[in-house]
DNA sequence: ATGACTTCTTGATTTGGATCAGGGATTCGC
DNA sequence: GCGAATCCCTGATCCAAATCAAGAAGTCAT
């Protein structure tokens, strides 16, 4: 099965399946091959998905969890108002549906932004992995704090700034992710397929007021915009410095205990 | 030094120490011996603080996590314009100090609100239990992922309800937690002991405005104040549903591995 | 008991962002 | 290649919550 696998790399001499969760958390920690193999096997199955899909729905109980291979999604939760709000985008080598681990139905709608890849995996086969390998039990809980932490933060962020920080303070959470994934382009450029709404759903705003926000940006000469769905940040240090951003994309793992 | 310990308890014919996060845990599994008496090593431990003492501060590198064994806390972060973020209080059972677990620096200020008492333990001490159990690594990472869930609750709130709803969600989620702790007195009664600029702080108000939206909830009868930081809430049913608010206090842990 | 802080409360005014409205540009499905 | 959605953009108006101000009540230290 493992040579049959689409996504196949040559390592070391030997054939191995990519898993996107290892190839992330091999950024921070040493896996052993034991912890490696466990991961990939995590991502044995692969589904694709179209933009716009609803791949976890609020109030439902889904029996699965998902790692992104490709795509952009974001989960959200609607409101008795009716309205929206984005919650987190999720990106390669994210785990989707994290909230049910804690509880049986979902708090939180997830919808691919773009079409995505996913591997699908149960919270029973994540079970086996943290009784396996505590380690990666223990990163994985890394993991899960720091989305904890980055929620804090934009929750700081739309409680107590402007809008124009608010809008900033994502852009700066983009590009901080993007290049961590080494989606940034040449000549700087990102890609953002999000519309103004979905920039207004996550940070409580009016798609009206993201649009003048986005517009005093590009005059001040902070982001640039190319026609397409792509922008350029021209004055990082500024636009950080004015938001109140944090780079968080790094993770502590000093702490872990042995690999097993 | 068991038996030296402020808190012990008669059970089932021995001497245990009682352990808050051991007793939270028991609400939702069965915890085995071994792993109760991890837990409660864990307690051995314990710091009283003053109201008002800043047990982590943000941008620091504390060494220590916390257990909460009494009184009221709260995690906050402080923005470049001076305003404050409230982004959740802890009671009795809480850890302080998760994001310690991905981050080298505390991103999080942690404040005693009143008078409390601690048990600090080391992040190796966690990453041992972690790995002699397994199963507690899971019940933790579950409690972290309700927290996750906890903050994009309040995220909700604060970017899409109005300052009612802020206000009143904020209060049925303190309820809802103390009736789980068996902290809501005789009569519904709850202690309160947060000032309006606390309340303000956590749902992104001015404290001018939530001492308004109080007197409306008074006036509209769904709450009422008793001179002392009490209050009581009267009509639940008409919160909540005005308030969107989910109560989230459950756990789920059908998923679990086994224990070791 | 006394003075110094906090905290609460309420009124008057201002303001940042929402809402309403409408035209233009893209993209998508057939 | 054409019609129909989306999505983007901008002006006018409105409103919920912030800010400013000031007195009352409560709490704390000595």
């Amino acid at each position: 099965m493992l040579t049959k696998h689409p996504e196949i790399q040559s390592l070391g001499g030997k054939y191995v399946l990519v898993s996107c969760l290892a190839e992330r958390l091999s950024h921070y920690v040493r896996l052993t091959e034991a912890e490696s193999l466990s991961l990939t096997q995590l991502e044995d199955q692969e589904r694709s998905v179209r933009r716009g899909a609803v791949i976890i729905r609020e109030n439902e109980g889904p029996r699965e969890l998902y790692i992104v291979r490709s795509g952009w999604l974001h989960s959200s939760g609607v409101l008795g108002n009716g309205s929206r709000q984005i919650l987190r985008f999720h990106f390669k080598g994210d785990i989707l549906g994290l909230p049910l681990l804690a509880f049986a139905d979902s708090p939180e709608t997830v919808t691919a932004v773009t079409d995505a890849v996913l591997s699908p995996f149960s919270r029973e086969r994540l079970a086996q992995i943290i009784a396996d390998h505590p380690r990666l039990g223990a990163l994985i809980l890394g993991l899960s704090v720091a989305e904890r932490v980055a929620l804090a933060d934009r929750l700081a962020s739309i409680g107590r700034t402007s809008a124009r920080a608010r809008v900033g303070s994502l852009i700066c959470e983009i590009v901080a992710r993007m290049r961590r994934l080494g989606a940034v382009g040449n000549g700087g450029y990102v890609q953002l397929p999000l519309t103004q709404e979905d920039i207004g759903d996550a940070t409580g705003l009016t798609s009206v007021h993201v649009n003048r926000m986005m517009r005093v940006l590009v005059e001040d000469g902070i982001i640039e915009r190319n026609g397409g769905n792509q922008f350029r940040l021209l004055d990082e240090k500024r636009l950080v410095a004015e938001s109140n951003f944090v780079d968080r994309t790094g993770l502590e793992t000093g702490w872990l205990p042995e690999a097993r």
